[in-house]
DNA sequence: CCTGAACCTGACGTCGACGTGAGATACGAG
DNA sequence: CTCGTATCTCACGTCGACGTCAGGTTCAGG
């Protein structure tokens, strides 16, 4: 049986761990071909797949998001109500990105603050 | 008795839960007097740190970092292992900005591509 | 004094994305 | 055929920031 890929060398390549994929799997943001005695087989795709799940878990998705919108990711076809909550998540990410700012610019001038007080110091 | 500021007052002015400032108690971010049945006492400052500490999380802080930088935070003053941490944490800010970022950019991008499909459709 | 609202201290429940065995099966090389 | 490694399917454990329920206490107004 020749097989493209194995679940252990999708992990590898992607940087997963085998345990995440078989996760994605039975929330089923990753399908897979089963060879006869029953190993997952994975074609070469499923590679950007996982490294796409990962970007949108890392944006904050949860997996049920994540799973309503790879369809129209990956098609760039989608329903209105699908384009919607592209839009929220989207505004989400803005919202968020704006928070962490302001949270790198409080710590930047906490490190400017506590720098200088130590040359003062010296 | 004469209460500055109950736990109540201070979760509605905060916009936190009473459950969680009562875990921050725990977790040894924030003190409180006790009036003399027990019951907590908070000066106005507190709302300040309150603000802080939810700062801090939002930027993904765990509660065991937040316990450790907000003296320097606050006070201005730290160690030099204090101001490798605040460093750190800044930098570990940016690296999410920058993941954030390029998510966002590539649900805008998906949602461009919907937006012409559906626009070609009609 | 009485009552209802606010508060107290445990202590267990939650949720999501996996980690971590346990025990069994499949595969590839020799 | 055998051996070692990779994989398989349950199924319970984890972690952090609280939510929530239970049972008792304190506080302020009338």
């Amino acid at each position: 049986m020749t097989c493209v890929m194995r679940i252990g060398q999708l992990a590898r390549r992607s940087g997963v761990s085998v345990r995440a994929l078989r996760y994605y799997e039975e929330q089923r943001l990753l399908e897979s071909a089963r060879t006869p005695g029953g190993q997952r087989d994975y074609p070469d795709e499923a590679l950007e797949r996982v490294q796409l799940i990962q970007d949108l878990f890392a944006a904050g998705l949860s997996s049920r998001t994540v799973v309503e919108l790879l369809p129209c990711v990956s098609t760039g076809v989608a329903t209105p109500a699908m384009l919607d909550q592209l839009i929220i998540e989207r505004d989400r990410i803005a919202a968020r990105i704006q928070d962490l700012t302001r949270a790198k610019t409080k710590l930047g001038r906490v490190i400017e603050n506590v720098t200088a007080a130590n040359v003062a110091q010296d």
